[in-house]
RNA sequence: GCGCUCGUAGCUCAGCUGGAUAGAGCAACGGACUUCUAAUCCGUAGGUCCCGUGUUCGAAUCACGGCGAGCGUGCCA
């Protein structure tokens, strides 16, 4: 397995580091710092380490860098390091260091140079959450794509994965529900599409509780019977939540989510009486002002915020008490050692408040919030159609898919109609996700089909392009890839590939540190972007001996990490479009 | 009031642990197709990184204080 070029680096550096003249002051754990330099002048890499360095011990950073640099061994790795500006040492790559490099990578089609973590992990991840009966509007979007990619990512690094749909399937909307589902159903509409007419129902009856509250009463008398184990309202309950998970499967299976537990809120509503007074006995929860609630005086921050309610005066559990059983039931159960939550930015102050109890209660997995922004119109408020309504997110999808197909039909007219849509499918969907995922999840997200569909610039279809433009090259050769018996890297465009094609190892293992997807999303778009400029530089089957052979391989390369990281975010790559 | 997040080109956004002249795309303008898919590439233009102070050899990045926007703040999730 080949190591990433930094972690070639850094130990010669070190080394060179022990022999200069601070070699034994160096601080405690020190390590240098080598990454890729900004700027193909600087050559491949760089390190700070001189300048770090000369701060602590006072002294001059080139003087320091120069006597690093003759200590520097280079030899099979880099050429002799050059010190420029205010003292960074720049390394470029040997030609035949990155020749073997891509031999190297040519033979691990499946991992593409990343390593495995060292330490595994069991995850649990929890995201797209949506509430029964209701179905995925946009605001579902994010934590579904993210959260699924996120996965993805997580289990090829090695961890022990299990996905998590926490969904809302017991709650006060049920009250309403019951209500509706015995007065306003309409039976031959529910057997044609259940789940929108279980939304109308919800709609109408929640619009007529705006203005009776009399009805308001009768819906929250339902709750109570469905709650104190109603036989009647417990069966039109389950129907209801059977059908609802029907409906969203049907979407899971559009943008291919899976999940390995479905463990809604209602799995858990015999562990909360006990948890509540289980955390009461321990101290850790405390009467007041008639409810149950969890105070936290010696925390910073949440000292001066209000307490965590869970439970009400009426004796009812709240979404606070449901997560701590999670939690409990997730690392007991489970053996999680790390849970994920995949959920919006708004919610900081109650996850913030859950972990901290879940640690009073002895709990030490890794909780982590990954928070996201909203998705907003081109207003700049909540993204909604005319009428007002959300948008729901399976039109998003079909809209997304039908405006793909359009524009295949203007490009590509003579392909059959079958492959036209499964090319549409891929770019409709990966547009969507892919809008979501290249941007950073905390930033507020406008809603745009045009910059979405777009065909240039950081765009799916961009990227799907360069993808169907390597294969285009072994279609028309007759064949696939078999094999390079000599890499020889000429031309600029070729180096940069390479070692673009290496960075993927750099950049994989990065993603998790701050549950950043957008960092691979940049990585895929400057590699297609190099793959391009190599493709109008570098004519492949018209080139021969050793050249031909070469850039066949990097086509090849190219293809298989494009499919992979596009994988990884959860996005499908097709032959032509 | 308190807390969280955000503020970078006309627009949409990158820029993670401080590093060299702040980068992309879109839109604008100018070029390149008897060619392995032009759904591409090359070039031009575009900036008080919200403001101020501080730490540092070095700040879009860190600290503090402002300004502006969004969200959350005791019994919905």
């Amino acid at each position: 397995m080949a190591t990433s070029f930094p972690d070639l680096i850094q130990p010669r550096l070190e080394a060179a580091l022990q022999a200069t003249s601070i070699g034994s002051e160096l601080p405690e754990g020190f390590s240098p710092a080598v990454d890729p330099a900004q700027n193909k002048q600087f050559g491949d890499y760089q390190t700070n380490a001189a300048m770090v360095l000369a701060k602590r011990v006072k002294k001059n950073p080139r003087e320091l860098a120069a006597e690093i640099v003759e200590a520097f061994d280079g030899e099979g790795l880099t050429e002799k390091p050059e010190i420029a500006g205010p003292g960074f040492i720049n390394f470029r790559l040997q030609t035949d260091v990155l020749e073997q490099r891509v031999s190297d990578l040519l033979a691990d089609s499946e991992r593409h140079g990343v390593d495995a973590v060292a330490d595994p992990q069991t995850v649990v991840i929890d995201f797209s959450a949506p509430n029964v009966a209701k179905p995925m509007h946009v605001g579902h979007i994010r934590s579904t794509i993210i959260g699924d990619s996120l996965a993805r990512i997580a289990r090829f690094m090695g961890h022990q994965v299990i996905t998590d749909n926490h969904i809302g399937d017991w709650g006060t909307q049920f009250g309403m529900i019951l209500h509706g589902w015995k007065n306003e159903l309409d039976q031959a509409a529910l057997e044609a599409d259940p789940v929108p007419e279980l939304l109308r129902v919800y709609k109408t009856v929640n619009q007529m509780c705006k203005d009776d509250p009399e009805l308001k009463e009768t819906c929250k008398a339902e709750l109570v019977a469905l709650q104190a184990g109603d036989e009647e309202n417990l069966e039109i309950w389950k129907k209801c939540v059977d059908l609802s998970k029907q409906g969203l499967q049907k979407i899971y299976d559009k943008l291919d989510v899976e999940f390995d537990h479905w463990l809604g809120e209602s799995y858990y509503n015999d562990a909360l009486e006990p948890l509540v007074k289980s955390l009461v006995e321990k101290g850790i929860a405390k009467e007041s002002e008639g409810a149950m609630a969890v105070f936290f005086p010696d925390h910073e921050k949440l000292a001066d915020q209000p307490p965590a309610i869970i439970q009400k005066s009426d004796g009812g559990f709240l979404y606070a008490t449901t997560d701590l059983a999670t939690i409990d039931h997730r690392v007991n159960e489970f053996g999680a050692n790390s849970i994920w939550y995949v959920v919006g930015a708004p919610q900081q102050l109650h996850f913030d408040q859950v972990f901290e109890a879940a640690r009073m209660m002895g709990h030490d997995a890794a909780l982590e919030f990954v928070p996201f922004g909203s998705i907003l119109g081109k207003d700049r408020k909540m993204y909604r159609t005319r009428s007002g309504d959300t948008v729901q997110l399976d039109d998003v999808l079909v809209e997304s898919v039908s405006r793909a197909k359009k524009i295949i039909e203007e490009k590509n007219p003579e392909l059959p109609e079958e492959e036209k849509a499964e090319i549409s499918t891929a770019i409709g969907i990966g547009a969507v996700k892919y809008a979501e995922l290249s941007q950073y999840r905390m930033t507020d997200y406008i809603f745009d089909w045009d910059t979405m569909l777009a065909l240039k610039g950081n765009t799916a279809p961009y990227l799907i392009n360069a993808y169907v433009r390597t294969r285009a090259i072994f279609r028309k050769m007759g064949s696939d890839f078999a094999e390079a018996e000599q890499i020889s890297l000429t031309a600029d465009a070729e180096k940069a590939l390479a070692l673009k094609l290496a960075q993927y190892a750099e950049t994989v293992p990065n993603i998790l540190s701050d549950f950043r997807p957008n960092t691979l999303a940049t990585y895929i778009y400057e590699l297609a972007t190099d793959y391009h400029k190599f493709w109008e530089a570098c004519p492949v089957l018209k080139s021969e001996g050793a050249t031909k052979e070469t850039r066949l391989a990097l086509c090849e390369l190219t293809g298989r990490v494009l499919q992979h990281a596009l994988g990884l975010l959860g996005i499908k790559t097709v032959e032509k479009m």
